[in-house]
RNA sequence: GCCAGCGUAGCUCAGUGGUAGAGCAGCGGUUUCGUAAACCGUCGGUCAAGAGUUCGACUCUCUUCGCUGGCUCCA
């Protein structure tokens, strides 16, 4: 059996358990409702609609149910009935009814096991004991339909494996899952905190998270004045005007925050940079051998997201976004994207987040003219712009509809975090909108004024979100240029005190982050201190140590180098810092 | 924002209709130690906030705030 009918074989055993569960939910609630109940990755869902809401302590009940379900071993028999047979058949199944009206076949397949009868297309196994280990996850709102506006139904997810064995690996892969979450990381190693009276989805980031930011913050500027971008600081707020020229206005209203009165002007908090950076270029005519014009920022955004979509660093109300906006000629697209992408890798290889890198090309729908700018040939020309690019670097791509920006299409650069999630890390963007708005120009060689068109790209992306992949990344244990303590110096009793402090002054005289740690502690207790920080270089010393000037280097992988002058050690620790070096050994 | 759950000391967590406990951290000592937790003592909580029920509420009810998991949305 290939692996794809192996993976067919067990959706078809989840989406028996979907329904199984059903079963059960409907002999503890005879009155249920039912809406739809999928498959998803590692299980099943079902919502329901019930009398009262579902409570953890039901999970158990309804798990218990399911399993004399599935030991009761009844087929799954399916029929094939007219839309109106299916009609009186869920005469009352308000949305199952829905679902017939929308069907465009005919006949509607029906799946009959035990008691309970759905409309499904199935495939389903034959018996309900080829349904193997299980477990009920969690109880969750869902919107019938996935929208706001319809009645919200109670969701059960479930999973279900072929064996316990991998179901047991599932939950302990969650319980990891946990661990790593940056937000208790974050906690334990004294990152970034939140406070009530500052406000939710507004972190304050600690001393320790601080240095992390400062340092992905100069990596990033420095790489980017390299690269021939203009690094500049633009207002955090301006005049709602502004907003409104740009189009953004209508677009991002439920997003911003609201306006505030000063004097005879109405200010916001920007949601976004770009007409920021338009106004700088705006401020004097541009020529044409001024261009591609790039302008950097590390910009702070403001957005209101609504309450229940917080969290931890991975959204926030107020974001900083490594941000910039290529104005060029649209000739100059495809080389200006290239170097964007070019940059993005870079650093999302020195900064070691690769995994599951792949591409989005993100595209409008031309239909609707309410969320994307109307001008066909624009788009098609973006289009086009960006698949080149993607075509040409051998990129792992796919695209997708409806996910542009209103002012042109985007590559979004996904990345999976640890927990397999997929989320957008980087994006690039074409935009034929706002020079429009703003009326952008330049002199070409011919001596007349030209439109010239705008690539809005994110390097490393926001850094609270990157700062958070990164946390999750590494569990914690940074590579030591991010390291807010780089060397542990731990003296074996006080008498060591005095060496510890002039390595401790050697060190920060060449810009090592260092700390000695005289708490009178026995050395076991440093070393468990030191290594629970995570902390990459522990020096101990004792009396050898400060007789011969060498130091004893542990890791914190729990390694131990062998003993080494300090001199040596010194040059070591400043070449790993400088190259930015991922790993602990060199 | 919506649905559900949770909120006890700085942290991790016990506890119960009769006005709170542990470990770690902190602080004060003793100890001067060789690669992941020395020992003794001690401080610390309007049990998230407010209102109600009750002779009595940390415990029951309601409201608010915050957090968590989903839904919707998203850098």
């Amino acid at each position: 059996m290939d692996n794809i009918e192996k993976d067919e074989k067990l959706d078809m055993m989840r989406h028996s358990a979907a329904h199984v569960m059903a079963e059960a939910v409907q002999s503890m609630f005879p009155d249920a409702k039912f809406g739809i109940g999928p498959t998803i990755e590692y299980g099943f869902y079902y919502d329901f609609d019930l009398s009262r809401s579902l409570s953890p302590e039901d999970l158990p009940l309804i798990e218990a149910k399911m399993k004399e379900i599935v030991k009761s071993n009844s087929p799954f028999l399916k029929e094939m009935v007219s839309k109106e047979q299916a009609r009186k058949l869920f005469a009352n199944q308000p949305y199952k009814l829905e679902l017939i009206d929308e069907l465009p076949e005919e006949q509607v397949t029906i799946y009959k096991q035990g008691n309970f009868t759905d409309m499904c297309r199935g495939p389903h196994v034959r018996y309900t004991s080829a349904i193997k280990a299980f477990k009920l996850i969690t109880i969750a709102g869902a919107y019938w339909r996935g929208s706001e506006k319809n009645p919200m139904l109670q969701r059960i997810y479930g999973v279900a494996f072929n064996t316990q064995k991998e179901l047991d690996e599932y939950l302990i892969r969650q319980e990891e899952i946990k661990k790593r979450d940056h937000r208790k990381i974050g906690k334990d190693l004294d990152l970034f905190v939140f406070s009530d009276l500052i406000g939710k989805g507004l972190p304050i980031f600690t001393e320790k998270g601080s240095v992390i930011r400062r340092e992905l913050e100069r990596f990033v500027v420095d790489e980017e004045i390299k690269r021939g971008y203009k690094h500049v600081y633009t207002p955090d707020l301006a005049k709602v005007e502004l907003y409104k020229t740009s189009g953004h206005y209508p677009y991002y209203k439920d997003t911003m925050y609201p306006v505030m009165k000063v004097d005879e002007d109405e200010l916001m908090l920007r949601p976004m940079t770009c007409p920021h950076h338009y106004q700088y270029y705006a401020s004097k005519p541009r020529s044409y051998k001024e261009l591609p014009f790039r302008i950097a920022e590390l910009a702070k955004q403001f957005r209101y997201e609504k309450s229940g979509e917080l969290s931890g660093l991975l959204r926030v109300r107020s974001f900083c976004l490594a941000d910039a906006h290529i104005i060029c000629k649209s000739e100059q697209a495809v080389d200006e994207i290239m170097q964007a992408l070019d940059l993005i890798e870079y650093a999302a290889n020195v900064l070691g987040l690769n995994a599951g890198r792949r591409y989005r090309l993100s595209l409008g729908d031309r239909k609707d003219e309410k969320k994307y700018y109307k001008d066909d040939a624009a788009w098609d020309f973006a289009e086009n712009v960006l698949r080149r690019v993607l075509i040409q670097r051998k990129a792992n791509f796919f695209e997708a509809g409806n996910e542009a920006a209103f002012y042109g299409p985007k590559i979004d650069i996904q990345m999976k975090n640890f927990a397999g999630k997929e989320d957008t890390a980087f994006t690039v963007q074409y935009d034929f909108v706002g020079p429009k708005r703003f009326k952008l120009a330049y002199i070409d060689s011919d001596g007349k004024e030209k439109e010239p068109i705008v690539i809005h790209r994110s390097s490393i992306g926001a850094i609270e979100r990157t700062m958070a992949f990164l946390i999750e990344h590494y569990a914690g244990a940074f590579p030591v240029w991010l390291s807010p303590v780089q060397a542990a110096i731990i003296p074996v009793s006080d008498q060591h005190l005095g060496y510890a402090r002039k390595l401790e002054a050697e060190l920060k005289a060449i810009g090592v982050r260092v700390m000695v740690d005289d708490r009178n502690e026995r050395m076991n207790q440093k070393i468990r201190e030191a290594q629970l920080q995570k902390i990459p270089y522990m020096l101990v010393v004792g009396d050898k140590e400060s007789a011969d000037n060498t130091v004893s280097v542990r890791l914190r992988i729990g390694e131990q180098l062998p003993v080494m002058s300090f001199e040596e050690f010194k040059k070591k620790i400043k070449q790993v810092i400088n190259d930015r070096v991922n790993e602990l050994k060199p």
